[in-house]
DNA sequence: GCATATCCGGACTGACAGTCCGCCTCAGTG
DNA sequence: CACTGAGGCGGACTGTCAGTCCGGATATGC
């Protein structure tokens, strides 16, 4: 029922190959230059076999952010605390976004050229609405007085690998992953006391 | 020194035509089937004229977007409180976000359409810029203990055409608008209730 | 009127996503 | 091994689009 035949050697051998290119594009030049032309070229393999195996070029695309994805997804549902189940709240959400944030900074070019290609059809995306669900779950649980399913859009719509790029230096790699727990953090506190530690910081100006 | 020479009458009528005509395009099709080719046609104009005036695609866009936030935007520079200067910050940030709000529900093809054309670009946008600056002052001023300057694109970030027009059911227009002054004010809502001394805002520098 | 700086139109280029179909190969069978 | 056909393969082909270019038209100042 899986599968009624086994996906023939070939077959295998050029998905990897394919997926390896893609990887290889998008490490060397922007993202924008990773035409699937290109792609097919180095892989060594025709254009047609690219889109026979992943529909279209937001396909490529999600299947490799998927790869690099899945073991965090894994964990959240079968590992142990923080990620998985067990943990308070606070704790696993910042876990969850810690993960979440440094995939995101490791792969912010591939981000980029998702989101360029998915256009309106990312929030359709099953990655996309796991991490949704998660978040929102989190978020319900902690602040049941606030929209959670909004929360959960939000906090995802930061995850921009264009935004990443722009505002990661090159010296501070973790800076996104930082800010958006703290800004998580905010989020969670009611408007009772408790924890964040409000810094002196007189004042800041630009 | 503004101008050694005024516009040629034709160059002006040729400007209006296209924005008109981009308008049109916007509003009966999805934002996709904009193409430069058919805004020409439609605006009886050149193809080479669209350019000329605009620059790319991105520009027209942009110039678009510009024309329906310019009142939104001199209201906060220069009109009353609460969205021009000298009401408390959360009143401020509240008006703020109610009439970039609207502009965004009222025009989330043409956002996402922008977005979409803009890809790196979109940080060095001056509209961008002035909108990041100002929740960047607010925030810092409200919440001195945060990072303003990311909670600024991470709310920025949440203005995307295409999540708005996913999450905009059609009997409640005015949902996301709802949902992110309501996070915003979770934003400002600092821990304890230490009291944040409602300051006569003095104003913004630059 | 006349001169010319400016603008206009649309043919042209290059690049890309996605399709199609005849050929080839793997893997199962006897 | 030889056979066979389901499924995979390649790359030519199509349609679309952003952006360029330049000969010709025209508004504007004098």
């Amino acid at each position: 029922m899986a599968q009624q035949r086994a996906e023939r050697a070939d077959a295998v051998r050029n998905r990897r190959a394919v997926l390896h290119a893609t990887e290889r594009l998008l490490a060397e030049g922007g993202g924008e230059h990773v035409s699937l032309d290109r792609v097919a070229a180095l892989a060594g393999v025709g254009k047609g076999t690219v889109f026979r195996r992943f529909g279209n070029r937001a396909g490529l695309l999600q299947a490799l952010l998927e790869e690099r994805s899945r073991e965090l997804r894994d964990a959240i549902t079968n590992g142990p605390p923080p990620l998985g189940p067990g943990a308070p709240v606070r704790e696993r959400l910042l876990a969850f976004l810690d993960g979440l944030g440094a995939i995101a900074e490791d792969n912010a070019v591939l981000l980029s050229a998702h989101e360029q290609a998915c256009a309106e059809d990312k929030y359709d995306d099953p990655s996309y609405q796991f991490w949704h669900r998660h978040l929102s779950v989190l978020f319900a649980e902690a602040r049941p007085d606030l929209d959670a399913d909004f929360l959960a859009h939000a906090v995802l719509a930061v995850f921009d690998g264009n935004l990443i790029r722009h505002m990661t230096p090159p010296d501070d790699p973790r800076r996104f992953t930082r800010s958006i727990q703290q800004m998580a953090t905010a989020l969670l506190d009611r408007g009772d006391h408790q924890a964040v530690i409000p810094q002196p910081i007189p004042e800041q100006d630009r």
